[in-house]
Formats: structure tokens, sequence, C-alpha cells
DNA sequence: CCACGACTTGAATAAATGCTCATTCATGAG
DNA sequence: CTCATGAATGAGCATTTATTCAAGTCGTGG
């Protein structure tokens, strides 16, 4: 059964196969490196290849009865319709790691659905992970609609892509939305919206059937200073004002009201919907804690997907 | 009802919980033994528990190109309106668990549909084995029928069930068929047929939207011989009349034609559909090749999922 | 044609994993 | 109460896997 060294078989399909037989077959490296005719090495690298690239993918089948409780925890405390806890994994490792595969699982199930729907996004590093972990499906009857614009302050427009990576997977219509994600100015901002492509893509995000957002704290680290969108100072001038949290740009305070200062007057995207319509956040970590609490505190979500540690801070820091 | 020390915590939801950890979160056992506050031997029994218990599923997302090259030959050979090609495992190894998790992965994909749909199912290892890596899903709007009787010749009830699995993971109503795999003579076979519940149950896998089958060959190793449904004589006698394989005990031959001696004039089951509707067959194995070969050459199956080896060989066989 | 750098490769070795086995512990029959 | 039974446990060891490193390969541009 050993292939010959053929060129007609890529590095990915020789990758995939490798994963195949270590993960589901269960042979040991040294089998798999006979039965491709390679070195072992090769084989070993070959396997941590296909892990890597997520051509293996691994998905737990079990509730665990802990997140399960939390879940229903979290769901009462802050009126949600939908909540998933990922177990924490360890202490010192990216929280994203954890709730990605969880967030991605349920991703896919709203895009499993038969009937259309209009599913709008944020961006963010969150999302992006979670992103990369759905896996491709054959979706062309849904719409993915992004919620804010796709130009960074540098001209570029890549930061964060979300839109395009979940078009590309599910091959579903997408509508980015070709503007800056801040204006200079609330004239400049009216200028944009005015735009005919603009005002259509943003009557396709408020139209959504889901949303799907991430959600940013407002400390020196913030994405919205981190991606170079607002000035240390601008953002202490927000914090004065008592924000603690935004989502799609748009920051609130403790309570979940938005604020009516500084770069709300002139960020560009859609404000998640405060219809019935279901509005879900993905985060985890310790920095999103006081924006999550104040999300909740608003109402602004319906949905939250995050992991054990977390949670049980918000329903500790709730009780 | 196994308790460990700590009452609050049961085996499956540590297991669960530190395969998450091995296999999501890439943390060794010793660290996963720390984390949970366990040896590290119990680590590693959790860990490999959680793996053959089904509490993490391992899935291949690439689709390796050889494989698809093979399942469009196939398609166009044979007229299949549906095939999948797993990636066979080494030699030696049982090609079963190399087409489970494939064929597991496309019957979750039918019960996934949200428009209800009657699904028919034959028994066997192979479909036992299918059934066993399909993950518990919410479908009481499907139903499942069996097509054959679920009464072995020692009277017990319990050979490869498959539809009470399938329900159970499902929760979709289940319709077993309470009589006997093979009559006495054909007049017994009239008179279960005749019976009210044999007859509904019948008459409902024949509207089946979907039908789903393993094969039998007819060798002496023979799934009808093995579970005492023909005795070694009748067999020969049907191979002697050209059988070559049978599905759902219904023996066919080298062209796919019902036989119409022996054992098919006492089995009880529906035979497979020759409408318009799809009906898959899972095999894999040097055992089912001239089976197969019969069973598509009479067309008497839309759909194929088995391995690399077999699909080369019904190509090449048919050149 | 050669020099350079990026990338691959396999040997050596360190680390992690899986297995066997003797021991412990709980349970229940005598 | 004692002893047999069997499952669960952790130590020790064999196997398997991951990493490191020096040597080789390939393509590119001078």
């Amino acid at each position: 059964m050993a292939e010959t060294s053929d060129p007609t078989v890529n590095v990915d399909d020789e990758a995939a196969r490798a994963g195949w037989l270590y993960y589901s077959g269960g042979l040991t490296q040294d089998q798999i490196a006979a039965e491709l005719g390679v070195s072992r090495q090769r084989a070993q690298r070959l396997v941590a290849k296909a892990m890597s690239d997520g051509l293996i993918r691994v998905r737990i089948e079990h509730p665990i009865t802990e997140c399960l409780e939390l879940e229903r925890a979290l769901c009462r405390r802050f009126g949600l319709a939908f909540c998933r806890v990922a177990p924490s994994l360890s202490e010192g490792i990216d929280p994203v790691r954890a709730i990605a595969p969880v967030a991605a699982a349920e991703m896919e199930k709203i895009f499993a659905r038969r009937d259309p729907k209009v599913i709008a996004l944020g961006t963010g590093r969150t999302l992006r992970a979670v992103v990369d972990e759905v896996r491709p499906m054959d979706c062309p009857h849904h719409k993915v609609v992004s919620l804010l614009g796709n130009v960074a302050p540098d001209g570029s427009a890549s930061f964060y892509e979300v839109i395009m990576r979940i078009a590309d997977k599910t091959r579903a219509p997408h509508y980015p939305m070709a503007m800056p994600v801040v204006a200079k100015d609330a004239a400049d901002r009216a200028h944009y919206h005015a735009l005919p492509h603009v005002r259509n893509t943003r009557d396709l995000a408020q139209q959504a059937d889901f949303t799907i957002v991430g959600i940013g704290q407002m400390t020196d680290d913030a994405p919205l200073v981190v991606d170079g969108f607002l000035s240390v100072e601008e953002l202490r001038a927000m914090t004065d004002a008592g924000a603690v949290g935004e989502m799609v740009g748009w920051a609130f305070d403790a309570e979940g009201r938005y604020l009516e200062t500084g770069v709300n007057k002139v960020v560009t995207g859609v404000q998640v919907p405060q219809n019935d319509t279901p509005v879900i956040c993905i985060a985890a970590g310790p920095s999103k804690r006081k924006p999550l609490l104040g999300a909740l505190a608003g109402k602004l979500i319906t949905g939250l997907v995050t992991d054990e540690i977390t949670a049980r801070f918000l329903l500790k820091q709730t009780a």
C-alpha cells in the first residue's frame, strides 16, 4: 500500500491523510510513516501540521454538567435567551482558544438552517479566531453582512477581516461595509451614511436575523487604541465619561447605556439591534469582564458565549 | 452509578474535561493531572476514556483530492447520485473503522434537515458501527423505521440493533419490525405480512425518503449464516443459483437481479426501494466487493459510502 | 556560476504517553 | 468477622512522540 513519492499528491493532502490515520485510525506515527512511505519524522510533522492547520477537527461531544449549570444560571440572572459556557483551559492559556470551538459550533448551527437568514457580524481578534474554526459548508441562501467599516486608519482594509473569511467558508453572499471605521467628525459620518452602498449595507445589517459580535475593553490595551482608532487621550476622556466597554465601536457605561460623546459621535458602524432578534456576544478573559457586565446590565445582548472562569465571575459579581 | 470520591463530579464529566484539555487545549497529561487534582495515571485514563467513549469526536476537515476523484469516478461509472470515499486506514485494520465516521457524518446531515423525513434502516455490523458514531441530536420530527424483522432465530431480539440506537440518539420516533427476520415458509411469511402492525411498518418503510443499508456477502462467512438465518447448505444452493450478495436479506446475482429461490422466498424484510428516493449503501472491505459489484450493476443503490481501496477495486474491475 | 538565505531533512535526544503489574480498597458472601 | 472478588490506583518501565540541531536542498538574485 505504500505510496511512492508521487508529485501529484500535495502536502495538505498528505497531512490530512496522516492526521486521519493518526487520530481516526489510531496508528502510530511509525505505521503512518510506513504507510505513506516517508520517514517517521516527516510523519510526525505531517500529523502536527494537520492539527495546527485545522485539517483535523476535534470537538467535545459531552456536555459537562458544571458548564450547563453555569449556562442556566447566566440565562436566569441576565435574562439571556441563549448561553454557552466552554470549559476553561488551564490558567495562562488564551481563553479564546477555549471558546472558539464552542462558538464556532454555534455559528455552524445558525448556518445549517435551511431557511435564508441574514447574519450580521462584528470584527475583532475573538471573532476572527471563531470564524477560523468554522468548518466549510455550503450556504448560498444566507447573507453575511458586516456591522462596521472595513477601512483602518492607516488605509489598510484587512485588519480583523471576518466577513470575507466567513463568506469564503460558507459561500454565502457577503456585504462588507466599504468605509472607514471612524469618521473625522459627525458631518463626515453623515456623509458616509448617505452614500448609497453604505446605506444599503446598513439597512441590511439592521434587518439581520442574527447578530454576532465581540466586545472590547476600554483600558489602555483597548482594541480601539491598539488598532489606532483612538488615541490614549481620547480613550481617557471616554472612560472619564463612564465608558467600560464597546461593541462595534459603540462605547457604553457600566449600566450598558451608550455614551453620547467622544468616539460615539464619529463611529460609523451599526449599533447592535435592540429589537427582539438574537444578539450574541462572544467573549472570555479578564479584560472582558467589565465590558460584559455593562452589556449585560443594559441588556444590549441576548446571547453569550464565554468560558467557565468568566461565567463564574459574572455570576459572583452580581450575586 | 459509579460515584467518585467527590460526589459532585461524575466520571464522564471528568473524562470529557480531561479530553477537552488534552485535545482542544493541547495540555500535557501532567498539566491536566495538576489541573484536575488527580494523578497523571488517572489523567491518562480519563483522556483514553474520553476518546474511547466517543466523548471527543475527531473529524477530517480536508477533502483529500484522491478520494474526491474516486467519488466522482464512481458516480459517473455507476450512475450514482451520491458517493463518499473515506481514506483507507492501514492494511489489517477493519475498514469499517475508516468508513464509520464518514458515513456517520452523512447520516447526521440527513438528520439535520428540518423538514420531516422518514429514514429506513437495515442492520448489520457496519451499520451498527456507523450509528455508534452518530452524535446525539434532537430530531423528533423525523421517523426511523426498520426494513426488517428484529427477531433472530434463537428468539433474541437484540442482534445488530440499529433502530433503537439511532432513535435513542436522535429522539426520533422509531418503528422496529416486530417479527422474525426469516419466516418458516412462504405461507408463514404471508401470515406475518398480514399482521396489522407489520403491515403498517412495511408501508412506512416503503415510503421512506432515505434508505440506508449495509450489504452482505454470500461466502461461507455470510452474515446470514453467521447469525443463523441460513444453513451452509442453503447458502450453497443460493450461490449455485448465482447469488453474490444480499441487502436486507434479499439475495441478488452478479447483475443485481433478485433471485426467486431459497431465502428470498421466506425473508420477511422490505426490499430497498427502486423508486427515485436515495438508497445509500455503506460498505467496505474485500468481502463486500462482489456484493457491491452486483448491487451497482443492477442499480439497486443510488448512493455509496466506501473506502479508498474498495473504491479502487470497483473502478478497476469494471474498467 | 556562485553566494545567500529560507526551508527541509533525518539523527539524536528529551519529553510525554501507554502498559503491566502488584497493591489497595470497597463490597458482599460465607 | 474473615476471606474472596474485582475494580481502582499509582509505580516502574517500554514505547511513542516532540524538539533540537547540524547538514543538505532548492530557488533567487547578483
